[in-house]
This record gives structure tokens, C-alpha cells and sequence, in this order.
DNA sequence: TTGCAATATGTCGAAATTGACATATATTTT
DNA sequence: AAAATATATGTCAATTTCGACATATTGCAA
């Protein structure tokens, strides 16, 4: 698949569970993209939960806000690597990812 | 931590299980590298298991056997992107996946 | 409402990652 | 053992991802 097709699906308002219905989609590609949605929202909710404000994680992150915004929000710049970083640095442990990559939102 | 510490540690035959005793890396720094070389060893265990040269799996992935041969070496230039797409094109699925973060090597 | 903190979005130069290539080494086949 | 096949290693230009910054938007308290 083009960038450009993964950008619109990423950028719209696409939720888990949805996106397996878009057509012309490989199942490798549904999987990562699935799975980064599945892992940007889980990372919100645990930010929220800690009750850390973006910049305070962007801080330990040694990155920016901005970023931050951009990982919670599945943009297509933002790959697996960091964001899986990130749920490392709000102390998710690698047990705990397992779960997330099948649990339901 | 440095980039050039990781370099070593990854470079270097290091297993799962004993990364941990190295001191000096912070737990997500430890997560980080413990998953990329439990994910490395599982990929070449899936694609010897299926039978496939490195040059069939890389032409799939639309890359190259060099750069096959590094995500299973658990080479520091590979991110967990290409790791974890790489896992789906071998047909693995998100429950596998999630199976695999959690198993003993 | 206004003011303020938090989050979102766009852009850009710098840094990291990429596929490709050359070539070395290892493993298997004949 | 030699040839053939498979894997490893080093390098590099192109692409992607990055942090940073500016600025817009949202939400919420005064």
C-alpha cells in the first residue's frame, strides 16, 4: 500500500474495529495499523490515569508536547518504536503490553 | 543511556535473561532492548519454521537480505517498526505477537 | 465572558532508519 | 573438496522519523 492511503486512515476518525473493513487493506497492514491504534489509546488512558499532562511525559520522554499529541493521536509520523518506548517510560511493563495488543479498547 | 552503550549491548551476544544484570540502563531502557532481542529470535524461529530463505522473507517485505539478517541479529540500526512488520508478514497475528512479549526464549 | 492551562496541528532542519549494494563468512549439496 | 546456496557485515544515499518551535484550538475555572 502507499503512504498516502495509510495517512488518510490514520488521520481520520478511524477506530479500532473499523478499520478492518476498509478494502484493498493486506492483512500485515491492518495488523500495524490496528495495533497502533490499539497502543496510542492505551498510552492516553494510562498518561490520564497517571494523571500527567503531555508535557510532563514529553519531559521524561526527552521529546516535546507536541509529539506527544501526535503519538496519542496515531499520526502516521509517529512509528511503533516510539510509542512503544513511550508506554515503557509510564512504566507499562512488557506483561502488561502483551495484554494490550489483545485486549478489546 | 548513550546510544553507543546499546550498540555494544546489542552488538555484543547478549541473551534474554541476562540483560537485566548489566548495570546502568533504566528499566525502560532494559524493556526496550529485552523486547527488540525476544522479537528478533522469534522472527528467525517463524521464518525457519516456515522454510523460507532470508531473501524470500526480505522480498516480501520489500527489502533486502542484508537488512533481514540485521532485524534477526537485533542490529541497534532496526527499529521495532520494521521487527514488528516484519512479524506480520510472516503471518504472525496480534495474538501470537502478544503471546511471544511475554514467552521464555 | 475572559484568562489560562492543556492539547492539537503544521512546518522544518537534524538525526535515525531504510533498501541496496559489495563482499565476507558459513552452511549445505554434489 | 569444490560449488552452490544461505547468512553476516560494512557502507552509503535516500527516505522517514525526530524534537523543536509557532500557533491554533479546546476545555475549564474565575
Amino acid at each position: 500500500m502507499n503512504t498516502k492511503k495509510k495517512k488518510r486512515l490514520e488521520a481520520a476518525g478511524w477506530r479500532v474495529g473499523s478499520v478492518e473493513d476498509f478494502l484493498g487493506l493486506s492483512d500485515e497492514e491492518v495488523a500495524y495499523i490496528d495495533l497502533k491504534m490499539t497502543l496510542s489509546q492505551k498510552l492516553r488512558q494510562r498518561r490520564e490515569e497517571m494523571q500527567w499532562t503531555q508535557i510532563e511525559l514529553a519531559k521524561r520522554l526527552k521529546s516535546s508536547q507536541s509529539r506527544v499529541a501526535k503519538i496519542e493521536a496515531g499520526d502516521p509520523s509517529v512509528s511503533l518504536d516510539l510509542l512503544i518506548r513511550s508506554l515503557f517510560t509510564l512504566g507499562v511493563t512488557q506483561a502488561d503490553l502483551s495484554k494490550m495488543i489483545v485486549s478489546e479498547p
